[in-house]
DNA sequence: AATTCTGCCAACCGCTTGTCA
DNA sequence: TTGACAAGCGGTTGGCAGAAT
């Protein structure tokens, strides 16, 4: 037996909203707001839509401060980035740029952000493989060119990676011996975690933070710092260990080098209180397994 | 000029998550 | 603790417009 329908198919409109439609809503909400019930507002408004539909309507396209089209570099890099950390969560990836919808950000990912990505990639590759073949002749004249020091969205090696654990992810199917989970891991530490929508309703400004496993009872500010444990932003091996990444002045204070907001690394220490030292010893062995299983993948390719 | 193909994007569908009684 | 309901979310679809043949 399936789910119950939202709403009476029936009697509802479906396909593109016309003007009228939209100023209807638009002046409704304006005014009066969503009264937080999307599905009692087409009735209040006289509008024969579904309360989804109202609800998408508004926050695709009648919202205040919506841009569409014309993503920037800096958004391409940004959605890049994330994807690559965090997948195709669209929502949190929108909430990083502002005035875009996660429904946008899908979009433009899956129609054209996507191909350019591997296209690059691509033609990369066919430019290093053409490289590697005249190496030896331009060596030979000392003429090797080094300008081409583009740095890709994302690793060479990012589509062969094995799936990434996630701190998100519930799956506990995987065989143990694909990954080390580092909840499972920080747990054995002595660390507890703080759900991600507490953390949201804790959160005290800091927007973009979003992601990260907290000790509980710790403040925003206090973040456990161990994706960044020896890897740099963009390197795979931090969504490999499962952890998701901070940036700015998170990273700063978090890692001690500059401190902004007064707080330093020390609750993390205290809070994992059986071996720090052992759990840092830990995630530097896995990241040296993935360094084999990486040398072994670029073995096979050659 | 007519037809077919392709890319784009708004909107829908249905599953998951959160909230509340 | 449980169940019902609403909201949130991501995958998918369908229609339109412009390009290609």
């Amino acid at each position: 037996m399936g789910r119950a329908p939202c709403c009476d198919k029936a009697s509802v409109k479906k396909g593109p909203w016309s003007t009228e439609e939209d100023t209807k809503l638009k002046s409704y909400i304006e005014q009066h707001g969503t009264g937080g019930n999307w599905i009692a507002l087409p009735q209040k408004i006289g509008l024969k839509r579904c309360g989804k539909s109202c609800r998408l309507r508004w926050l695709n396209y009648l919202r205040p401060n919506i841009k569409h089209g014309g993503f920037s570099e800096e958004e391409d890099r940004i959605i890049c980035s994330l994807y690559l950390s965090i997948g195709s969560r669209w929502s949190i990836i929108a909430a990083q740029l502002p005035g875009r919808t996660d429904n946008d950000i899908k979009n433009y990912w899956n129609t054209r952000l996507k191909k350019k990505l591997f296209g690059k990639q691509r033609k990369e590759q066919q430019q290093q493989q053409q490289a590697s073949r005249r190496g030896n002749a331009l060596r030979h004249h000392g003429t090797v060119n080094k300008s081409n020091s583009t740095i890709p969205y994302w690793p060479q090696q990012q589509q062969q990676l094995p799936v990434a654990p996630s701190y998100y992810n519930n799956n506990n199917n995987m065989a143990s011996s694909d990954h080390i989970n580092p909840i499972e891991k920080l747990s054995k530490f002595g660390a507890q975690f703080m759900d991600e929508s507490v953390y949201n309703n804790n959160a005290n400004g800091y927007g973009n933070a979003y992601y990260f496993p907290l000790l509980q009872g710790q403040s925003s500010t206090q973040m456990v710092d161990l994706e960044n444990y020896d890897m740099g932003f963009d390197d795979p091996r931090r969504v490999l260990c499962g952890f998701e990444f901070v940036y700015g002045d998170h990273h700063n204070q978090i890692m001690g080098t500059s401190n902004s907001h007064g707080y330093e690394m020390g609750p993390l220490i205290s809070s994992c209180p059986s071996n720090y030292e052992a759990m840092l010893q830990d995630l530097s062995t896995t990241t040296q397994e993935y360094d084999t299983h990486l040398k072994i993948l670029d073995s096979n390719a050659v």
